[in-house]
DNA sequence: TATGAATGAGCCTTCATTCAT
DNA sequence: AATGAATGAAGGCTCATTCAT
């Protein structure tokens, strides 16, 4: 009846907050939010309450974004090394031709205005790929390998390749292939240290 | 700039920052900052220009305490995995003594309000601790092996094992060892890969 | 204005407004009463062209109600005492059946969003009552009496007595009996200070 | 050492609230409040920590200020009318000279914006007056009369007769006496209604 | 007519920085 | 040099009102 709520707006918010906070992190304004977004300031409450809303939202969107990416493709099944591998194509593939969402969605994580709880309720979104990963992982680090040790350090070693791509894109296959070799080799370092009990 | 008189005010100030931010990010305000430091708010800015000044001094200052210690003992000069090593333990170990320290370096890194320049300035302190790593480096992964790259996966998996740590404090030095392991093992995977033209 | 379809909505909008205005004040939001009201937003200026007519409307309303309440019954007619208990009778009557319309024309009286010319008019509700009022008062505190002087006194008493009731309802027919004995007896000491030209 | 806190400014602030809230009601901007009193905007709470100590600041003030000035000179001593119209003569006389603070304290007084113990913490400051009060209302209306609903009545009845001193200043001192003898006379009428138990 | 999204002025408060003392 | 009061530009958010549906 009345003026449905725009889809196109709320996007346009999260769009234009993606690109502010990847630039100048959370502490961005919502007026220059408000405006990157050609939205007047008083829309921006009008989509999320309050500005802690809107950035817990962007955090969720963007992990369930990549979460989703992660697992759309069939595996190849070896439940080892090649799985492994689909799942590090699709993160740098993610990262390298998202890098705004990448910066913003680092940036998130560990923001001060994101509560505790959400950043919880968004590791939840990678359940799914958490499971294949563990199973992969099994074989290279054996049976009791972190989790989530192990994902902490692949998003480390996927920062570091972006990185490295952003500064020579055409050796970008290249450089992922090397990643992967590097997460792969430390994942068998893992394994030569024996189990722990944490 | 002509020091001011008291350098145990400087130094005060420092450290309140050093805990502000760990605890509230660079956004905390300079009077917080003063009102921990216990002097004035106007005494901040004797002392530093610029709240940017501050964060910017803050942050060399870190890197240089940093830097300082990983080559303060004498090498063991095996010019590989020992050499490499040694630099491993140094930096878990001031992580893990100065917790709040590291994470006030982490933010000060990616923070918009210190100037690239500044950031830039910051790695320098590490050039000479690069030349060795960069030898230690050659032996597991080849002539060529990019240092910078090697340096970020270094530090990312160092981030990781403070947390191991910091859940599990009794567990240190498994976790220590466990890291460099991981470390090591990519390394390797790295020279698997061919060289590269950066 | 040309009242807008429903009977219902106007009611029902200015009942929210009643309750909301007696508990936080003419600072309530709009949109609050809307809600109160279950209505939309936007009907609460169908139904009243601005905030200020609403309130403006409620002033008139709540006034013409009471007024209407003194003149109902048909007075007991020794154009004295008795007659003006009547009076004081509804008058506490009503505010004790009804104490949050009691707050809310408190508040709308003295507010600032509601403009002098309707404060003005309000009172004229009161012409009738007063007519009566003036004629019993006259025996009591002399021809002369000042009937608007003779109002707001009479209202501050109520005012008061309606405190006492709301503290202690089982002492509610004392209270009142009390009530009107104090202003009857304060409406003797006016006569005794002889007559005055204002 | 530093500027100090001017005591000038401080009450430069309050006369503005006291003039700002007196017409506009406690619904006044800080802007506002500053602009009038010849401050920047932050100036206000350097002085002030938020909003609403400004006012609780303000509604102590000027209840301690009347109460001062209801105890200033020294009773008749009679123990009975003379007594307490003295503090009858002394309301009026502030209130007619100070018409901008009487209205402030009223609306101090039932705004939501002052929390209920500062109001509590402001009826103490009358605590020395009541005394007095209450030994010169037991003879005129007996033993047992009840001080605060007494307390009312009488503010009531001031508040009637400024109205009335307002429109016709030089009726002053006729007034004032005549507004005496109505809560003489009412307190004489609350005597004949036996006591209560309340 | 009813709805509620859209608007932008305005609100209270915080903050980096300046400056009188 | 040290202090902390003074400043005014933001900041996040609310609100009365308008307008597309």
């Amino acid at each position: 009846m009345a003026r449905p709520a725009s889809e196109e707006k709320r996007t346009a918010i999260m769009n234009a907050t993606i690109g502010l906070v990847a630039a100048a992190g959370t502490g961005t304004s919502t007026a220059k939010i408000a405006k990157k977004a050609g939205v007047a300031e008083g829309t921006v409450f009008t989509y999320f309450s309050t500005k802690e809303a809107l950035l817990s939202a962007l955090l969720l969107e963007l992990e369930g974004e990549l979460a989703d990416i992660l697992l759309k493709d069939p595996l190849p099944g070896d439940e080892g090394r090649e799985d492994m591998q689909h799942f590090w194509n699709r993160l740098i593939d993610w990262g390298v031709t998202n890098p705004t969402k990448w910066r913003t969605l680092k940036r998130l994580k560990i923001s001060s205005q994101v509560p505790d709880s959400i950043r919880t309720q968004g590791e939840r979104r990678f359940d799914e790929a958490a499971v294949v990963l563990a199973r992969a992982l099994a074989r290279q680090a054996g049976e009791d390998a972190n989790i989530r040790y192990a994902g902490i350090i692949m998003n480390a070693i996927a920062e570091a390749t972006f990185d490295a791509i952003a500064d020579n894109p055409n050796q970008r296959e290249t450089l992922k292939l090397r990643g992967f070799a590097v997460f792969w080799g430390g994942m068998a370092g893992l394994s030569q240290e024996g189990s722990l009990t944490l």
